[in-house]
DNA sequence: TCTTGAACCTCTAGTTGCTAGAGACATTAG
DNA sequence: CTAATGTCTCTAGCAACTAGAGGTTCAAGA
């Protein structure tokens, strides 16, 4: 059994964090010992494992939470799994897209200012007006996630 | 002299931000109607409009409140507000880079999918064992940051 | 055995950049 | 004049933690 600064060393979860996660029942109750400290035995660490490796890959909680509920039932066709897992791809691959616009446009103002006075700074005048942009769609992104 | 909901409309940005933005005074406070409403003139609209594209570009409102302060110093050198957004410019090019790590291991364990029970299925396997993972530097990605 | 210090406990509040809702007042079109 | 929309303030909520206060338990050294 591991207490939970064991098990934060052993999974790179902060202690704050499993607290965390077993407030919002990701984790179950830990056991108790007799002076009211947590214990955890191998299956706590599996699944908490199991949730940093997803956090890392980018997946919300509420995905996750989805996964693991999932990864209990291992007779079921793991089509599911794969939507989950697909869905998060795209999120990454949209994300990239918008942020290789912004590298662009970010690059062609750091390129074009010339450092001489702020009145005449080339990043100041271009956040001040879109139309100086070489793209348009970084504009309205709508929702945009952690990562 | 424009109303809050012009403003909106005008500038993209939704009326309940216009009024966040006041309120943690990156707007200054409006002038008020004989009825206490805002009312905005042109140097409102501008500055707004600063602010939501250097939003769209992913500046934080901290970088913003920096830039505007700087933009209102036009004799300056524009060497602060060159070396905000090149480290804007090179945040973006490292969440590029981790989205990128991201999508290969998400298509990875896709692709290995074959599709059965969820006992079989590589996702879950993946997503319960870190090594089987093609890179390993997805793992404490420390800090991230929104977009 | 005692004592110190680290690790643990609970609880609250803060972070970022908004968004949603309640309940009341202002403005405007028909 | 009235009804609909717009605006006001205020509070609370979102994700996914992180930080801190103030107190308890545990493990190791003297
Ligand atoms: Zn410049
Ligand atoms: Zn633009
Ligand atoms: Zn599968
Ligand atoms: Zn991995």
């Amino acid at each position: 059994m591991l207490t939970i600064g064991k098990l934060a060393a052993s999974t790179g979860v902060k202690v704050p964090t499993i607290r965390y996660y077993e407030q919002i029942e990701l984790l179950p109750e830990a056991d108790r010992s007799a002076g009211n400290q947590r214990l955890y035995g191998q299956s706590t660490l599996d699944r908490l494992a199991f949730i940093r490796h997803a956090r890392d890959l980018g997946f919300t909680l509420d995905a996750i939470r989805d996964l693991l509920s999932l990864s209990d039932q291992p007779n079921h066709s793991c089509a599911a799994v794969d939507v989950i897992a697909r869905k998060q791809l795209s999120e990454v691959e949209s994300r990239i897209l918008r942020l290789t616009t912004l590298k662009i446009e970010l690059e062609r103002m750091l390129i074009q200012c010339s450092g001489g006075r702020i009145a005449d700074c080339r990043v100041i005048e271009v956040l001040g007006d879109h139309s100086l942009c070489v793209s348009s769609d970084h504009c309205h992104p709508k929702a945009e996630a952690t990562l």
